[in-house]
DNA sequence: CCCTTATTGTATCATTCAGTAAAAAAGGAT
DNA sequence: ATCCTTTTTTACTGAATGATACAATAAGGG
């Protein structure tokens, strides 16, 4: 198939490495060593294979999203606005709380503030949120069309709520706030949904 | 009185201006050119009058508390549970997204995910934000003593559910929420409160 | 008016940072 | 077996990092 001397190291093994380093140290904790390390492999291999440490990073945020964070598009795809809350904080308190990744959310720690050379990341970062908090406005105008949400529902202020309680319990977890904890606040918040 | 040159700079001035770069960059992204920069002293000023950048940061978390975010400790001070959350979060909007003041909040992004380095300052972060859950904590349960709120109600529960949801719009303001799009959801938010 | 004390400016320290040049190594193609 | 292409390894680059040494400077106390 491929001519030249075989890559040595599964890229998606990697990337994955790589977005742990990302998610528990953020864009500008992470150096190049740290990645390396956690990567298996030296430096030069980590250029060739991905570019440089912002276009690492931003595979890595694909890789979160498509991922470890399906959750969250799955979660749209339940039949009730209601139901689509509650898959979408249970799901993330799984996440953010799992001892299996660093703790908290990759999308609202790894470039929350940062200084003046990876600002480029720290807008990504703002866009994605954007995005995804789009998506969750999207899928409650299409509730309240349908009859699920009462029809003087706001939409954006719904979904502005929904990804604020959401971005919090990723605070919560990069403290130390149990599951349990996390949860109680889930159903409390729950208590605002019409 | 004190013998000496005299220093030439006024030490709290200094002192906020360094929060504010540490409130824009976080800690690792503020750079000691930065510093000195925006606190118009040159770097030996800055050893000499405050220790090193660890222990600037540690003024300059004092600093934040007693002054921009005085709001915290004054709504503890409400005569009802309700009032307490009513002016945190209005003051806590207030604060995050003035145009005075970098966006978001110094407490929640200035050192949420760092490198090794810089892990003593985060878990101090921690502690103190644990801390101010507690004392909402405390204040709660002094409103189910008092009667304020109903007896089987769980004050570390709404501490959590109330600080989370002050992160939350943290993480909003350093987006692009307005100051309406919090107090939209600060209204919602209020909904599930006792 | 000198002497002590503290601050200021300059110049520099060793270390770490992200990013690369060049040679060695490992396969497939001919 | 020998070339060709790609990856790996080693070593290195210039710039930026946090932190200081040292001398010049400016005030107050005796």
């Amino acid at each position: 198939m491929s001519v030249g001397r075989p890559r040595e190291f599964d890229i998606n093994k990697a990337l994955d490495q790589a977005l742990d380093v990302f998610w528990r140290k953020g864009y500008e904790g992470a150096s190049l060593p740290d990645l390396t390390d956690a990567m298996g492999i030296n430096r030069p291999s980590l250029y060739a294979a991905f570019g440089n440490k912002d276009a690492l990073f931003r595979k890595a945020i694909d890789r979160y999203l498509e991922g470890r964070a399906c959750h969250f598009h799955e979660s749209l795809e339940e039949p009730t606005a209601r139901a689509v809350v509650e898959k979408l904080w249970s799901g993330s308190i799984e996440l953010v709380t799992n001892p299996r990744n660093p703790r908290g959310c990759f999308m609202v720690q790894s470039a929350l503030a940062c200084g003046d050379a990876a600002d480029a990341i720290r807008k990504e970062m703002v866009k994605r949120r954007t995005k995804c908090e789009a998506l969750l406005c999207e899928r409650f105008e299409r509730a309240i069309t349908d009859g699920d949400l009462p029809p003087d529902s706001n939409a954006g202020h719904l979904a502005k709520y929904v990804s604020t309680v959401s971005y919090g319990i990723a605070v919560q977890a990069a403290g130390n706030a149990t599951r349990d904890q996390l949860n109680q606040v889930a159903k409390l918040a729950l208590l605002a949904f019409p």
